[in-house]
DNA sequence: GTCTATATCCGGATAGAC
DNA sequence: GTCTATCCGGATATAGAC
């Protein structure tokens, strides 16, 4: 009995989420009012309610899904015994995170950015922003390593260099999302190729 | 006479900005409301709709300045006669916004993270933020150029080892302003000779 | 559990006195 | 040119019927 309710809260909050993201991407977290979200959702106002106890609630529920993306892709990088060199990390992760933008309809590179504008100001969403960097920073940290490991000369303490790689998904991130041009191929794979000199002697 | 009020006008506008510039800074754009900024600025509420006709007036007068600091040092670097390296050019670039950021209090990153997520949805901010990406790119293809020209070699094409060096930048920004975790020189001199080692050969 | 209707508040912008 | 008082619209959240 509590299995499926717990199943069918969990599937109901789901959908509202994903209502909410579109939204959120292209109107920004402020300027989406809860009534286009209930109305996209197809909810009346006391249902959305009833499973996020306000829009607050749904914010901090979207910018943690939106904010975790590049998590979750190092991940299974890191799951996967073979060493990679920086540059075929930075292009998994990339084309990784593509891959989970275009489930979940092209709006997760926008939403991440209005979370870390709203991260000035909101606490919550601040810390998970700030998790969310340390872990990345520290998988891709454990990923230089693991390079280096197998012979090649890394050009600095591991977790500096992690810290440039993720400052360089962050702005292609604002690129790709804000001026729509990076998305060619080309300039992709040279970026990737680019980041193994940065990071290796 | 009109010499003095346009001064005069010039200078009331800019006095309203500062003080707006905190507030979006610590609030965002959305959260922070024409009544804050009227009691910031000291003056009363039909005074300051006289200087600006709208709250989207301000946003968007407050996003040019915010956006408008890298653009700002690179036309700096380049009316210099002398080639730098790329690395250089970042330690300068970066050295020379955080002046620009000190003397706004501290703010113009934040501000320009606010501006990022509100060019989603406001066209005007978009085209600001495209207008002055743009240029960025172009006159850090300038500096690689030169750079070039003193018989070093690039490792590609230098309007797209521009844009890698631009979201670096970015990155950056992001992590300085949300994360306060760059600051310290040592990441920061890595920073940009790892730069260098990025874009050549 | 779900919907409709609404209470309540707060935002931006303005009108008009001085 | 400047200030005070106020209007109007729209936002979030809830109360209560079904």
């Amino acid at each position: 009995m509590p299995r499926v309710t717990a199943e069918h809260r969990e599937q109901r909050r789901q959908e509202i989420l994903t209502a909410s993201w579109k939204l959120f991407a292209g109107n920004g977290f402020h300027a989406t009012s809860m009534a286009q979200i209930i109305a996209a959702s197809g909810l009346s106002a006391g249902a959305v309610y009833l499973y996020f106890r306000s829009k607050e609630d749904l914010i901090a529920a979207t910018a943690e899904t939106a904010l975790g993306i590049a998590r979750a892709v190092t991940r299974e990088l890191l799951e996967r015994p073979k060493a990679v060199s920086p540059g075929e990390a930075v292009r998994q992760l990339l084309s990784g995170m593509q891959r989970l933008q275009d489930q979940a309809g092209g709006v997760l590179f926008a939403v991440a950015i209005q979370a870390w504008a709203e991260a000035v100001r909101n606490p919550a969403i601040l810390s998970t922003a700030h998790r969310f960097y340390t872990e990345l920073v520290h998988d891709l940290a454990a990923v230089l390593d693991r390079w280096a490991a197998n012979g090649h000369r890394l050009a600095g303490e591991s977790e500096q260099l992690a810290r440039m790689m993720a400052g360089v998904l962050q702005g292609y991130i604002i690129q790709v999302t804000s001026f729509g041009a990076d998305a060619d191929p080309e300039y992709l794979a040279g970026l990737c190729h680019r980041v193994t000199a940065m990071v290796s002697n």
